[in-house]
Order: C-alpha cells, then sequence, then structure tokens
DNA sequence: TAAAACATTGACGTTAACGTAAGGGTCTTG
DNA sequence: CAAGACCCTTACGTTAACGTCAATGTTTTA
C-alpha cells in the first residue's frame, strides 16, 4: 500500500467529523466490536476521545495500529506480546522526550528482530527437511522406482531420518 | 546436558527390556506426564503395549515422535494440525498399501511446504519493515542528528510509513 | 513384606481471545 | 417523537493445551 494522500476534494472541514465509532472502526478493519473493546481491556488501542452519550470516538488513524496488530497476530505474537512490542495505548501521549521514546522503540526494534531472525532459522530448517521428505517420498512415488522399499514404513523400519514415527 | 551415551555396560538383552514407562519417557523428551497422556487422548501418540498392571509401555522410537510434535509446536502448529501431518498414532499399522503411504505423506508435505512458504514470506516482509524502523529510528538516536523531528511522535504526526500507532 | 515411588482413570481448574446474551441508554431517520 | 439501529457495561460461555487434585492400584526398593 503506498501511502494515497487522499485528495482534497472535500477539504475535510475539521477533525471532529472524521471521527469513526465503534461499529464503522470495526467494518473498516473486519474485526467485531467485541474484539475492539477486548484490545482497549488491553489498552491496546483507546478512542481518542467520546460522545456525549458515551460512545466510543475513533481517530481515523486508529486503524492503522489495528492493521498492525492484526499484522503481528497473523505471525502468531500474542497480544500481550503485541502490547509490549506497540506499546499501550494509553500512554502514547505521555512518553517524556522524543530521545526516550526514539531508543525505545529501537530497543524494540531490535528485540523484534532477533525474534524474527529465531523464527525465520526455524522455519527454514523445516523447510530444508521437508523438501528432504518430498524429494524422497516423489522417489517412492514414481512408478519407475521399486528399491527404497522400506521408507515410509512405520514399526521397526530403521530409515528413522526420513520420517517421524 | 550432552547426551551421555550409556555405555553398553548391560549389553541390552532383548527389546523388552528398552520399553519405558510414561513417567521415563515424560523425562525423556522433557514433557510432563499430564501431557503425554493428553497426547494420546489426541492419538498423537499411543503407548506399544501395557504392563500388567495397566501401565503404559513405550517403544523408545516414541521419543522421536514426540520430537517431531513439540518441534511443530514450536513452530505454531496447533495439536490438531499436527495430527493431520503426522497422522494419527494409532494407524500406524493400519494403513493398507506402502504406495498408499507414500502418496498422502506426499500430499501432507506439500501442504506443509506451501504453508511454510507462505509465512516465510510474511515474516521476511515484516523483517524488512522492522529493519527500515529501524535504520530510521538509529538515525535519530545517533546524537549528530536533529533532522527529522517528528519521526517517533504519536499524535498528529504524519510519518505514518514510519512507525505505526 | 511394607514403605516409597510410580502409575491409573476421572474430574475440575486455568489462560487467551474472544462470542454471546442481558438489560439498558443513545443516535438517527421517517 | 417513536421506531430502529447503534452503543453502553456486566457477565457468563467457549476452545486449546494442559495443570492439579483425588482416590486407588502397581512396581520397586530397603
Amino acid at each position: 500500500m503506498t501511502a494515497q494522500p487522499t485528495p482534497p476534494s472535500l477539504p475535510l472541514n475539521n477533525a471532529r467529523d472524521a471521527l469513526l465509532t465503534i461499529g464503522a472502526l470495526a467494518q473498516d478493519c473486519g474485526l467485531t466490536v467485541r474484539t475492539l473493546r477486548y484490545y482497549e481491556e488491553m489498552d491496546l488501542i483507546t478512542p481518542t476521545s467520546r460522545s456525549e452519550g458515551r460512545y466510543r470516538l475513533y481517530a481515523p488513524r486508529t486503524l492503522k495500529r489495528i492493521q498492525a496488530i492484526v499484522a503481528l497476530q497473523n505471525l502468531n505474537y500474542s497480544l500481550e506480546d503485541i502490547l509490549e512490542i506497540l506499546g499501550p495505548a494509553s500512554q502514547l501521549a505521555t512518553l517524556s522526550t522524543r530521545q526516550g521514546r526514539a531508543e525505545r522503540s529501537r530497543q524494540t526494534l531490535t528485540r523484534q528482530l532477533d525474534c524474527l531472525n529465531e523464527k525465520l532459522r526455524l522455519l527454514n530448517e523445516l523447510k530444508a527437511d521437508v523438501v528432504n521428505r518430498l524429494t524422497v517420498i516423489d522417489q517412492i512415488c514414481s512408478p519407475c522406482s521399486q528399491e527404497v522399499p522400506e521408507l515410509d514404513c512405520c514399526k521397526g523400519c530403521e530409515h528413522r531420518e526420513v520420517h517421524v514415527d
């Protein structure tokens, strides 16, 4: 997604109009209202204000935050992990100095990177293994091969390095 | 703990001696007894026999199977997924033909490979993103840079492509 | 052979990430 | 201004992957 600069056809009157109700936000991000409230419980998001009747009102940029949350979830981070990565929503404005924020971001990103590299290592290992097995199995499946007979057996065979049982 | 190869001072008489009780197996693989029983409930493992007093007795190769389960779990597969990948433990001997087994293995492995490639793609994307951010943040943290001032702010700033809030 | 250590089958408890329902206010549209 | 549509909080339900406890039976060891 290249950042579409939202052509100012309608010069957005003031920021007030842009606020989303929780239902609209849920619609936009494809999550349920319950989920958004749960995220709020965890301090992953927070409404920027409330209506007179205490309806939650969200700034549009909250959508970006939610997309980040979902992306991380798809990578199997727990919401607790994600909270640590993104930081609590309610304290976004209270961090004292810009330097401090940058430093903390750096630390978080570094940890993230380590974690990612580890996952990548594991995945690549498994992939190599799977590819190996596929190669062997494919040989068995091809009709012209009679050798390697005990390969996919499961009891008592000794080809343990090829398959797991 | 480096695997002390237990010198064959006592040449293991017959295969009977090699059977493991559930406690020993748990010890060997670093899981709890409860977990192993739970795996059995799910048909992920199964004892090869029972003692007179109905104690579960496992063949040593069960350890390999468990290691595979744990490895897959570390890659965030659910136990249900793992069951599909490895196949039910109780039916290992009942699959009819060797060709059939090989073909099914091939299909499973192919699906696994697709899944792994997708995960790798996602992870690499995220890693690139993280590296990008780190680059920028590092520039901010370095004492000689005063520009890019609004980068790590959180309310109202427009550098949305750099960090998420 | 008795105690200690280990095992058995229930069965209920726990955490994460929500779903779902109740009982009630609030916006909005006709 | 009344009916829907939407929102509020509170609270209990659900699934996965085990933990933990109880009451009891079985090996092993001293």
